[in-house]
RNA sequence: CGCGGAGUGGAGCAGUCCGGUAGCUCGUCGGGCUCAUAACCCGAAGGUCGGAGGUUCAAAUCCUCCCUCCGCAA
């Protein structure tokens, strides 16, 4: 069988590994072109080109995968198949219509749940208690195709987005293997998606990090680890930003009467801070210039004193 | 040439503009107090101030180059 595998990030490098080391016949890898990227603006390549290269696969970055030049190249490799995974571009009919077996993709959620970009991270921020992963037929519309198989994983209290980032694309790549062994002895039915339970995961962006205190403590421990490791959360204390690394629930329900965003208690195990419902532990920051650190570092050089306030300024 | 910040005993910081004895909080070690302690009191150790040149009577501080880390932006 004749694979192409679309793919540009991390998450997607186990899926493509899995294939390789199960000697899938990979013949084509196609990724997002080489940007600019990084401090000093170094032109660099993606993790799944390098990965790629390291396996001497022939690599294709088209501006636009549907251009009638990207079109022409990978219908002379007379693929049976793509498969897709967090490519970054939508498939246009005519690149759909070239795979003998059709295209199927691996998505961080169980779908119709969380379609879009950022399935894993939005799913601990609005603190679901399991995600998953899915493959599907790759459709005109993101996301939509007929699910084939999928699998559940479990998100504890203390994961971050990072943790489960990693896990899932390992998680998914097992389900890619499975996916394609059973698409080969046709041993698998593909069941259409149900619209009205969709819902979707938009691109985050550093905006999305930016901590509420009038939101209930468990909301925001959730944003703190689903932003974790990018983009952060971040507040305010005393005119300078502060990136909150590591949270915990002290309490769900209190109200002090403090303004939400008050640190009533400094100590070495962190601040202390009331939210809009219930209190939250803070025990791992970081500011601008520095690496991540304890609080209990922190408060060694800095003062910090309750009653001090995390704001927007 | 994308923009900006940072590097000072083990940790976190001040001092740098305006050159002149290396400072603070915490930790460590020793002693004291205490039924006891992560609390309190007394004392001590520990630093080529990221590196290399330069200016100067004198450089953490001023000038030049380099290394490392971080934020913005992508």
């Amino acid at each position: 069988m004749r694979i192409v595998f679309m793919g540009t990030p991390e998450f997607a490098v186990p899926s493509l590994e899995i294939l390789v080391k199960n000697n899938r016949n990979v013949v084509m890898v196609v990724t997002q072109p080489d940007k600019p990227r990084g401090r000093g603006y170094r032109v660099s390549c993606c993790a799944v080109k390098e990965c790629a290269q390291k396996y001497n696969i022939p690599v294709i970055q088209p501006e636009k995968i549907g251009s009638s030049e990207a079109v022409e190249q990978l219908r002379q490799l007379k693929p049976d198949l793509f498969v897709t995974c967090a490519f970054g571009q939508f498939l246009t009919r005519d690149v759909l219509n070239i795979p003998r077996l059709g295209t199927v993709n691996v998505h961080g959620s169980l779908l119709p749940k969380y379609r879009g970009a950022a399935p894993i991270q939005w799913a601990i921020i609005n603190g679901e208690k399991k995600t998953g992963v899915t493959t599907m037929l790759t459709v005109l519309k993101m996301d939509a195709g007929d699910i084939l198989l999928s699998k559940e994983i479990n998100i504890n209290d203390d994961m971050t987005a990072g943790q489960l980032h990693d896990r899932m694309s390992i998680l998914g790549a097992e389900l890619l293997l499975d996916t394609i062994q059973r698409l080969e002895e046709g041993n698998i039915t593909p069941i259409p998606q149900d619209e009205a339970e969709a819902t979707y995961a938009p691109r985050i962006d550093r905006e999305t990090g930016k901590i509420n205190w009038d939101a209930p403590a468990r909301a925001i421990h959730n944003l703190v680890r689903g932003t974790d490791p990018w983009p952060g959360a971040y507040s305010f204390l005393n005119g300078k930003r502060m990136r909150i690394w590591k949270t915990t629930v002290y309490d769900e329900e209190k109200i002090s009467g403090e303004k939400p965003g008050t640190i009533i208690e400094v100590n070495k195990d962190g601040f202390i801070v009331q939210a809009g419902k219930g209190i939250l532990n803070i025990s791992e920051i970081q500011c601008d210039s520095g690496k991540r650190m304890k609080v209990e570092q922190y408060i060694c050089g800095y003062k910090v004193k309750s009653g001090d306030c995390f704001g927007s300024e």
